[in-house]
DNA sequence: CCTGACGTTGCATACGTATGCGGATACCGC
DNA sequence: GCGGTATCCGCATACGTATGCAACGTCAGG
């Protein structure tokens, strides 16, 4: 690889100094106009691109901002409906994203706080991480987004998961049901925590009714699973509350294979509103929070965090309300 | 924000030289146990973390990886399939992954030559995209992954689309079918070229065989939409053939909301073998290319080029052979 | 014609890290 | 006890960029 073009190499063919190229380029006003003419053209002709390292170095600003996934979820259908809307807010806010999906909490923080992003956003974060105490200890600016950590005090926006789930089981409840089963994803997770906590709320209240609840991930299969183990009893249950539309669809796909009627003899719902809930063949009643909301209210939390002025305000969480989606797969149980 | 410790905290902290701090933690062997020990208790308590502008600025190298996707495809079933291997294998070797979703050319292409990446993977490339040209004229090791352009010369993998798609068309013309229909992709895509390209090198042989052809997106509302028109019309083809998965989905429910029978009365092929394809109430007869490979192969072929002797050698391509997956949507016409 | 001000540019420097080179110390052999 | 060598460490410096400050030239006003 030959060598690269630097701010040096334009200021020759210009015929001006260094400084004077850094000042041309950033747009500074007091370069003249025939100057930064020259120099622009200069830089065009070379391909000179400003080296990310030497401009961090100096301006101690990278304009970059991590947003932290993990493999797993980077395989779920409703993840890139969040990724997606941050990376477009974040682009509009004029930073440039890097996508992590590491897993260990040491390989994830060496990269966050080394000085190579302006701040930090997590998608993914268990309920155990040590990331979001380590940023705040180094005091990297950062936002949780879509899943919470127990500790108090960092910036966050997430749905109302409990409030959704509850909405849920209500109607469930609201239809008759007395033989429900939920079907929950990960402890790790508290996004799952707060679905239970919601459907438990509510179905608890309700005297007759008698509740099973399984667990596994938040995947189709775990979903085929419990279907299995729950249509094989002999005192099945009318309806299904699933923590993810991914396990709601493990179930319907199995309902069908035995011929369950959905919603004749089961009720069915999911948590998420993946694109494929909404597809003709499943019309699955199910919860939708707006991801894209989650992503630009995120995105504020952190810019608000970035400005120079602002930065002895208290760290600000935002919920945002979960609204369930009538569809197909519910109904009254069966007389 | 208070003051990032640097290494010469650590110096001090040490009471050793601000090389010496760097030359323990880099593991230096001219360093003694003692000194080295105490360095690395004293970042330890620090906190101290190397600053990445500072080191890549003296020793060009970041030890990082870009790979390049677009927002459309982080929302395509297959992709993560491909990104999440990816990941894995170069944070395997030692380097790091940020990911890219830009979907202008010259958004990209600032973020990949100045100097904040050793090389870059790009997966989701249009045949018109510029991209590549332009990282080979500024020196930037790459890799095309999944998509090429039209232009030779960069270091490739990707799977054998047009055998892939001729293999899946000989089983269906095989079957006895001659009424088939093609639903295809964008034609900005090589996969989507290719492939179309394989079906018509068989079906054109088969002197027998009528075919249409439908064009669209990648997805499931091109399949959906593709049915629509084909199962209306009074001469409906036997036999569809899909470009990706998504579509073939789409088909399918089209097909069964109609009460069309599969395979029956009707026989559905996709493209990708995305895990939905292999779900029970699918069943889908595909192709599969093999994501993990493919990544490891791409891997190779940058790790390749990053080292620093063989450098003269000739770009590499690979091409992985494609097979066909044989489920439930495939069967002979009805008499 | 001189002085002052302004507009434009260059000089010097700092950011944090890694490394060539020379110096210091200790240790060995004679 | 002296020269030599090996071991370990610090000094100086360079990477590319951005910015405070000084200097330059020009022009207007007195």
């Amino acid at each position: 690889m030959t060598r690269v073009t630097t701010s040096k190499d334009v200021a020759k063919a210009a015929g001006v100094s260094q400084p004077t190229v850094s000042r041309a380029l950033a747009g500074h006003p007091q370069v003249s106009p025939a100057t930064r003419e020259r120099v622009r053209k200069a830089a065009q002709e070379l391909g000179y691109v400003p080296q990310e390292s030497g401009r961090v170095l100096r301006s101690r600003r990278t304009r970059r901002i991590a947003v932290v996934s993990s493999p797993d979820d980077l395989l779920n259908p409703f993840h890139p409906q969040l990724i997606v809307p941050l990376h477009q807010a974040l682009t509009a806010a004029g930073y440039r994203t890097t996508l992590l999906a590491e897993t260990e909490d040491a390989a994830v923080l060496a990269q966050l706080t080394d000085g190579s992003v302006d701040g930090v956003v997590l998608t993914a974060t268990d309920t155990g991480s040590a990331v979001p105490r380590h940023l705040a200890a180094s005091g990297v600016p950062h936002v949780l987004v879509n899943r919470l950590v127990p500790e108090e005090g960092h910036p966050s926006c997430v749905a109302d998961n409990r409030q959704g789930a509850a909405d849920i089981a209500a109607l469930v409840a609201g239809l008759g049901h007395t033989e429900v089963a939920l079907v929950l994803g990960p402890r790790r997770l508290s996004t799952s925590l707060d679905r239970e906590a919601g459907f438990r709320s509510v179905l608890a209240s309700g005297r007759s009714v008698r509740t099973r609840v399984l667990r596994g991930g938040h995947d189709h299969a775990t979903g085929v699973a419990a279907a299995q183990s729950l249509l094989d009893t002999a005192h099945r249950p009318t309806a299904i509350l699933c923590a993810s539309d991914e396990i709601a669809l493990g179930v319907l796909h199995e309902a069908r294979l035995r011929g369950v009627a959905v919603p004749g003899e089961l009720t069915v719902t999911g948590f998420d509103d993946i694109p494929m809930a909404g597809w003709e063949p499943y019309a699955l009643t199910t919860v939708r929070h707006d991801a894209g909301r989650m992503a630009a209210e995120a995105v504020r939390l952190l810019l608000s965090q970035l400005s120079p002025d602002a930065d002895g305000a208290a760290p600000e969480s935002v919920v945002l309300h979960a609204d369930v989606v009538l569809r197909g797969t519910h109904a009254p149980p069966a007389p």
